[in-house]
RNA sequence: GCCGAAGUGGUGGAAUUGGUAGACACGCAAGAUUCAGGAUCUUGUGGGGGCAACUCCGUGGGGGUUCGAAUCCCCCCUUCGGCACCA
């Protein structure tokens, strides 16, 4: 029998959907519309495992979408600018375009040889100036709206990458990309005024709750951090001053005993004569291990008890947040409750426990609700009605005010970088900041550049970019040459991907009322790694409220519903000596340059670093791309972890190898059978019938509801294992062997489609099997004539039976009552209660 | 510290609303085929006890609710992820 060889059919299919042009979309039509859209890859040179799981589970329900009937939109691109283009040209000479665009051609090779269906008529490459000129339209737009604006502030600076980085990207205090130490560095920078849509992108949360996981939703809400609190103004005594701070226990404002601002306060230059000291306070700021204070000589006047407290500079108090300055109430917040440790401050108790009594003096700060002392007026009343009491009595006095404050921030986008979108602003003596004209756009990044990492902005060194006509006056004016942050092209790629290929036009598309981008969005799925649960996805959220304002798309939200991949992860060898070794170097759990003993280490993600990956190149060659998708999605629910495991493919292949053997091996009679309906003549027929059926409700279910690709995949090895202990004898056994089949491929055609087309024209039906409807159940069919009864004395199994399916509670009840087994263990005792579940289980519980 | 996810055979993982724990696969064992190995096919496979029918134990640990708990509630342990002086 002809052997199954993947390479072969592959490509050819491959080729037949090219030719046939079978993925590509329109919009309009009568079938409903459906978005699905994985993550786009940063063309870094070749795809990894990440890659192959992330666009195996796309495909898989790209495809099944279109067999259930929907008009399918599945486009791919690249988010091709950024660093390691950059980088290559600095290490290697080689031009950060030429780079990127060899990288395209290579992983668009690997991704088409994975026989993933995209419309490749709609993709882009973010670095192209058809691309870019729309980031630059949005950001003279955003400007116009007062939503992107310049200023000079102390930024994350990442020494290794010679770049600005946003809060968002900085990781423990490093750079998200290399890891390297930020720093702190004073720059002017442009910003986009995210914190404008704060609320509003809170308040869209709800609307994933659902569509989103749970944890992605949880982040998003905890890095916009809304909190509800007071502003309260203490006056300077002796100066004309006030300081303003935030606090969200205004129930414990009587309980203030100092009052802490930050070393970067307007105030603080001011208040400390000692600039030694202040200089110190700010070397300090934002160090963790210590609470460092300095009294400024100066006190504050608490409005609510004229109490005078003593003003220091403390490290710990952040600029960044609410006021740059708090008040202190070390009874009730442990950070102060240190620092007054550390500098022998007063402690106040104001807030007592509903039950008992603290016993002073305290250990550790109470930082719960409680009920609350010595507070004036409001002494004896709870926190929780308090804090909302203060806030009125506050206003009322004009003392201070009820305000919310966001941890988010605006999102500064200057890059000092080149390969990336150059920021289209200029910059004149006698006009000043002048947006480049619309109708001047794009600004195009200047080819002739010399890269050498040196930090400055590289668009710097190119007077021909550099110096241009103020468009205001026609003096003479310079550009901007930081260029934007990444993410503000993959902040709106999923809009592009509507408007089909060639040049677009944004701004001729803002308000049209049957545009093909209110056709396609929202994205109905959008498939991709869990690390950008904040970063990629809120900047995302952030950008389609300003399309929408626009008038470009018609809702808030860019993305329905949303899959986190887990990581592709595998174990680690290391050498003691040797660090990370490869599996090759590894010889009997030995290293084969030293011979030390090989530890097996933790299984982790795979990274090149770790020396723990697989090269999908080789995956593909070896079992092809079927293989290699079917194993990425059998080894794991698709948003957990997947663990590579070398026994996993082989099985994923030897059940390729199985289904084709079979097929093969009854070529002729199943061709024969076609066009005789299946009609189940003697037991085995109709168990197989049955089980068809059967297979077809769970398969659909395990997709359509839970995206639980790793049990659809089990119920056809079930189906499989069925039919092929099926032994056909007459013609209506071949009919159904046919039906049960076809119906295989039928379902396994999104996870193995090059298997399944081929074996679909073996069996003399047409291609392309994607042309084909979904297979459908029918309910009755699928109904087992047996079930097994369970019956259970106490709660515990003692005997099986079966029984014709659909007896009623009180047959079930008589058949358990009367069972032999049953009645051993039941001998003369007392039955006290029996419980029935339909069509399932009977529990007799006696004395 | 706070928020979130998870913990089930030798392994990856099933168990749809509380109703037979371990589907499916890997691995392992025995057998068939083969000169042999590989590949393929068949059968078995949670642990303990028993020749066996059978029986006891078993979903990180401890308690609870229930006729019945992997699933619900409380406490604890471990692992992973996120945030982390956010006032």
């Amino acid at each position: 029998m002809e052997k199954y060889v993947p390479d072969e059919i592959e490509l050819k299919w491959q080729r037949y959907w090219e030719e046939r042009d079978l993925f590509r979309s329109l919009p309009g039509g009568e079938k409903p519309k459906f978005y699905c859209l994985e993550m786009f890859p940063y063309p870094s040179g070749r795809i990894h495992m990440g890659h192959v799981r992330n666009y195996a589970i796309g495909d898989v329900i790209a495809r099944y979408k279109r067999l259930r009937g929907y008009n399918v939109l599945h486009p791919m691109g690249w988010d091709a600018f950024g660093l390691p283009a950059e980088n290559a040209a600095i290490n290697h000479g080689v031009h950060p375009a030429k780079w990127t665009y060899e990288n395209i051609e290579y992983m668009k090779k690997q991704l088409k040889r994975m026989g993933l269906s995209y419309d490749w008529s709609r993709e882009v490459a973010t670095c192209s100036p058809g691309y870019y000129r729309w980031n630059q339209w949005f950001f003279l737009k955003m400007y116009e709206m007062g939503l992107a604006y310049r200023k000079s502030s102390s930024v994350n600076w990442c020494p290794s990458c010679s770049t600005v980085l946003a809060n968002e990207q900085v990781i423990n205090g490093g750079c998200w990309r290399c890891d390297t130490g930020v720093v702190e560095k004073e720059l002017e920078q442009w910003f986009l005024r995210i914190t404008a849509f704060a609320d509003e992108l809170l308040k869209g949360c709800d609307e994933l709750e659902g569509g989103w996981p749970e944890h992605v939703i949880a982040m998003q809400r905890n890095w916009i951090g809304r909190s509800e609190g007071v502003e309260v103004d203490f006056p300077v005594a002796g100066l004309d001053e006030r300081i303003r701070i935030f606090t969200t226990r205004p129930d414990t404002l009587w309980g203030a005993t100092f009052l802490c601002i930050a070393p970067l306060h307007p105030l603080a230059e001011r208040l400390v004569k000692d600039r030694d000291a202040l200089e110190f306070q700010k070397s300090r700021y934002g160090v963790m291990e210590e609470k460092h204070g300095l009294f400024t000589g100066h006190y504050a006047v608490n409005p609510v008890n004229d109490a005078k407290i003593p003003i220091y500079v403390a490290n710990f108090v952040l600029m960044e947040y609410g006021t740059g300055a708090i008040m202190s109430v070390p009874a009730h917040d442990q950070r102060d409750f240190e620092f007054a440790k550390a500098y022998d401050l007063p402690i106040q108790v104001v807030i007592q426990p509903e039950e008992g009594k603290l016993s002073e003096p305290l250990t550790e700060a109470y930082e719960e609700y409680g009920r609350l002392v010595d507070s004036g007026a409001f002494t004896g009343m709870k926190s929780s009605e308090a804090i909302g009491e203060i806030g009125r009595y506050l206003e009322e006095k004009g003392l201070g005010k009820r305000v919310v404050n966001y941890r988010l921030r605006d999102w500064g986008i200057s890059r000092q970088r080149y390969w990336g979108t150059p920021i289209p602003i200029i910059y004149c003596d006698r006009c000043g900041v002048v947006p480049v004209p619309e109708k001047d756009l794009p600004v195009i990044l200047p080819e002739n550049i010399s890269l050498t990492g040196t930090g400055e902005s590289p668009l710097k060194g190119s007077e021909e970019f550099l110096s241009v006509r103020c468009p205001a006056c026609s003096g003479r004016a310079r550009r901007e040459t930081d260029t934007m942050d990444t993410f503000v092209d993959s902040s709106w790629y999923f809009v592009r991907y509507c408007l089909g290929s060639g040049e677009i036009d944004l701004a001729a598309e803002a308000g049209k009322d049957a545009s093909e981008i209110g056709y396609w969005m929202p994205v109905d799925q959008y498939i991709g790694g869990v690390e950008h649960a904040v970063l990629h996805l809120l900047y995302s959220r952030f950008f389609t409220r300003v399309l929408r304002k626009l008038g470009l798309v018609p809702g808030d939200e860019p993305f329905l519903r949303l899959l986190t991949q887990g990581m592709v992860c595998k174990e680690t060898l290391s050498c003691p000596e040797h660090g990370w070794l490869l599996p090759e170097e590894v010889e009997d759990g030995h290293c084969s340059r030293c011979g030390k003993a090989v530890v097996k280490g933790r299984v982790e993600k795979m990274s090149k670093s770790k020396k723990n990956v697989i090269d999908p190149d080789y995956l593909i060659r070896r079992y092809g791309a079927d293989t290699s998708r079917l194993f990425s999605l059998f080894a794991a629910p698709p948003e957990k972890d997947l663990e590579w495991s070398d026994r996993g493919i082989e099985g994923a292949f030897r059940f390729l190898n199985r289904i084709w053997n079979l097929v093969l091996g009854n070529e002729e009679r199943l061709r024969e059978a076609r066009g005789i309906s299946p009609e189940p003549v003697g037991a085995a027929a109709e168990v197989l019938f049955r089980k068809t059926h059967q297979t077809i409700k769970k398969v659909t279910l395990d997709i359509e509801d839970r995206y639980q690709f790793n049990t659809a995949i089990a119920a056809m090895m079930e189906l499989f294992n069925q039919i092929s202990s099926f032994h056909a004898e007459s013609v209506e056994d071949v009919a159904v062997l046919r039906f049960a089949v076809k119906t295989l491929l039928l379902l396994i055609s999104p996870f193995a489609p090059h298997l399944a087309e081929e074996l679909w024209e073996r069996t003399g039906e047409r291609p392309s099997i994607f042309d084909q409807d979904w297979p459908q159940w029918d309910e009755d069919a699928a109904r087992e004539e047996e079930i097994e009864l369970v019956i259970q004395v106490n709660g515990k199994v003692r005997a099986k039976a079966m029984v014709r399916a659909g007896l009623s509670d009180e047959e079930l009840r008589e058949r358990a009552l009367g069972d032999e087994k049953v009645r051993a263990f039941l001998q003369d005792r007392e039955v006290r209660k029996v419980i029935v579940v339909k069509g399932r289980l009977v529990n007799i519980v006696v004395k």
